[in-house]
DNA sequence: ATTGGACTTA
């Protein structure tokens, strides 16, 4: 007997060892030639083996050879589908075991109850409730959990509601982690009013709770909501930080996100890389160069290891913040280098209008072993779209399809239209999103519409236009894209009707808004701000820089207005564009010899576009104006853009 | 005797 033991023992070693040097298939031969292949020690251990490999075929094999399955060598076996995806051999895999009457322990409901919920299906997961309660399972509080996040997953917050509260409130049961499950399940259906409720209830929480709940309420877009039980919360620490910061920024203040990072630091919280990936996305978001420097000086100081993720937050930081130099610095120091940061970095080349690079650091990645997705791919046709080059593009289209079997999304179909429109090629442009096979979205006919505004062709855009209105009847760039139509022709009556239309329907024009950043402070404009403390000074230096430059030749292009107003409050109109605002209040505070950062969340109009390359010229200063679109570097009266955007 | 008990927050 004792020899046996040491026998089995001995085999469990080489099963270890397997994962090193010996073939699992050598080791398998091997039980049978000492006739081990029925002793349910020793293949349970193999059976977890195979796990690691992704070996899951050999291991059902195995599990099949043995004629006498008991628990040990089920749960192995389930745990092992589970960790490769299969979820519904897992499950077949228990039906089974019922079938055989093997009775489950409780290793065997965690991994079964995890794969339903990641099947989503719902009846599956409460067929499988009822099953634990028919064979009298005991319902522990490490069941309860697993029953409770496996309905959570599933959506059915119903039912978890039901189990929770037919929970025996012993603590022991029902512990803080269950409320907290709980909790984060309400916040997951956006039924907040549950949640709070639970909440205020629960006999003790600790941060998880707090944080669960100020998640929430960051998820459903209500800050106030996150915000006041967050300053309600006894002791924050990093995880209720970085959700604040995240939940500024993803609710679009990246201002308070930036505000509350350095609160966070004065209370002498440390970040981890989270937070950094969080407010460095915030930076990006706005161009906050001098932020962004700031946190990665802080990285430095406090020799915080550069990994991909906070990696590829810098180099985003940079990129976005018109430095695409220092980003290119960050992504060569990187030693890690995923698919994302790849991808990060090609756009970056892409948007400023690198094209050669942005090629250069495809291949690259290429040869670095890592394929390409539909993100990177969507770089490099932004990259061709950007500097005209039609032919690269479609071949990288194509090139994407046929040869990575990357399906095109809408976005790949719009990024060419883009292309074909630049280039001015506007016919062909048409028929492309003809004969495409998805339906044409948003998007497609508002790349169709700006190429068209931009070459003049008011047949097509009026076309586009009608188009945009009838998918998105209540955004209202469908209607400022129309009325921008007639307002070009000069049909007035017809840009009054749209107004009109608008007006009934009650939609809001968004409001176009720019960034500046000047020393450490953000100041953001919308158009016609008079919000700003300098607004006099500012007004009065837009004013004195659109003298000098009609004196120079500019030409106020009154086009871009969509109203019919006289012709001089037209030109007021486009003359208190946010981005002009910007720059106004730029070149009054920043000390010369410095770059003008400015960051529009929509296309720059052609007359500030014009206007920014007269300024560049007069003042002898770089601007750097980030649209929505791509980054304009104004130098010496030119644009980086050749005008061609 | 064998099987990494469950799980939440960015």
């Amino acid at each position: 007997m004792m020899a046996i033991h040491q026998a089995v023992n001995s085999f469990i070693l080489l099963i270890h060892r397997a994962k090193t040097t010996l073939s699992l298939k050598e080791i398998h031969a091997r039980l049978f030639r000492f006739n081990f292949s029925q002793n349910s020690h020793a293949v349970t251990q193999l059976i977890s083996a195979c796990s690691p490999f992704g070996a899951i075929q050999y291991a059902i094999l195995i599990f099949r050879s043995f004629r006498d399955p008991n628990p040990f060598v089920f749960n192995s076996l389930i745990r092992a589908l589970f960790d490769n995806s299969c979820f519904d051999t897992a499950i077949s895999h228990f039906a089974f075991m019922m079938q055989l009457d093997v009775r489950p322990d409780y290793l065997t409901f965690p991994f079964v109850l995890k794969s339903a919920a990641c099947l989503q299906e719902v009846g599956l997961g409460s067929s499988l409730h009822s099953e634990i309660i028919k064979i009298g399972f005991e319902l522990d509080s490490f069941v309860r959990i697993s029953l409770l996040d496996m309905y959570v997953k599933l959506n059915n917050l119903g039912s978890a509601l039901r189990l929770f509260y037919e929970t025996p409130e012993t603590n022991k049961i029902r512990s803080i982690l269950l409320w907290n499950v709980m909790i984060n399940g309400c916040c997951r259906a956006s039924d907040l009013k549950t949640a709070v409720e639970l909440f205020e209830r629960m006999p003790d929480r600790d941060a998880a709770s707090w944080n669960s709940l100020i998640n929430g309420f960051v998820k459903i877009g209500d800050m106030e909501g996150a915000r006041d039980f967050f300053d309600r919360m006894p002791e924050k620490n990093v995880v209720s930080w970085t959700t604040m910061i995240s939940g500024y920024s993803q609710n679009d203040n990246h201002k308070w996100a930036l505000d509350t990072f350095n609160q966070m630091l004065e209370e002498g919280v440390r970040p981890n890389d989270y937070t950094l990936v969080s407010v460095l996305s915030a930076c990006a978001k706005i161009g906050a160069l001098d932020a962004g420097r700031r946190i990665h000086d802080y990285i430095r100081q406090n020799n915080v290891k550069i990994n991909r993720q906070n990696g590829t937050a810098l180099i985003e930081m940079y990129a976005k913040s018109g430095k695409i130099i220092c980003a290119k610095q960050v992504f060569d120091l990187m030693k890690e280098k995923g698919l994302l940061t790849w991808s990060v970095m090609i756009v970056g080349w892409a948007v400023h209008g690198y094209c050669v690079e942005a090629f250069r650091c495809f291949e690259a990645m290429k040869c670095a072993g890592i394929t390409p997705d539909g993100v990177a791919f969507l770089g490099i046709l932004t990259a061709c779209a950007h500097t005209g080059l039609v032919d690269q593009g479609l071949w990288f289209f194509n090139m994407m399809r046929q040869d990575y079997f990357i399906e095109p999304s809408v976005k790949h179909y719009a990024c060419i239209v883009d292309l074909f429109g630049r280039a001015g090629r506007l016919e062909e442009a048409l028929k492309f999103i003809e004969d495409m096979p998805v339906e044409p979205d948003y998007v497609v006919w508002g790349a169709l519409f700006c190429a068209c505004s931009a070459q003049k062709n008011i047949q097509m855009a009026e076309l586009a236009a009608q188009q945009l209105l009838r998918l998105e009847p209540s955004h209202p760039g469908s209607y400022i894209f129309l009325s921008n139509v007639y307002a070009r022709t000069g049909r007035w009556n017809d840009v009054e009707r749209v107004r009109v239309k608008m007006r009934e329907k009650q939609i809001e024009k968004s409001p176009g808004w720019s960034f500046i950043e000047v020393g450490s402070h953000v100041h953001q404009f919308v158009a016609g701000d008079i919000s700003h403390p300098c607004t006099a000074v500012i007004y009065s230096k837009l004013e004195e820089l659109t003298t000098d430059a009609k004196a120079q030749g500019y030409l106020p292009d009154t086009g871009w207005v969509m109203h019919n107003i006289e012709e001089e409050d037209k030109e007021d109109a486009v003359g208190s564009h946010s981005e002009k605002l910007a720059l106004a209040f730029g070149l009054i505070s920043i000390p010369r010899g410095e770059d003008i950062r400015i960051v529009k969340n929509l296309r720059v109009c052609g007359d500030c576009h014009s206007l920014m390359k007269y300024a560049s010229r007069m003042s002898q200063r770089e601007i750097i104006l980030r649209d929505i679109k791509r980054f304009h570097h104004f130098k010496d009266g030119v644009c980086s853009c050749k005008d061609y955007w």
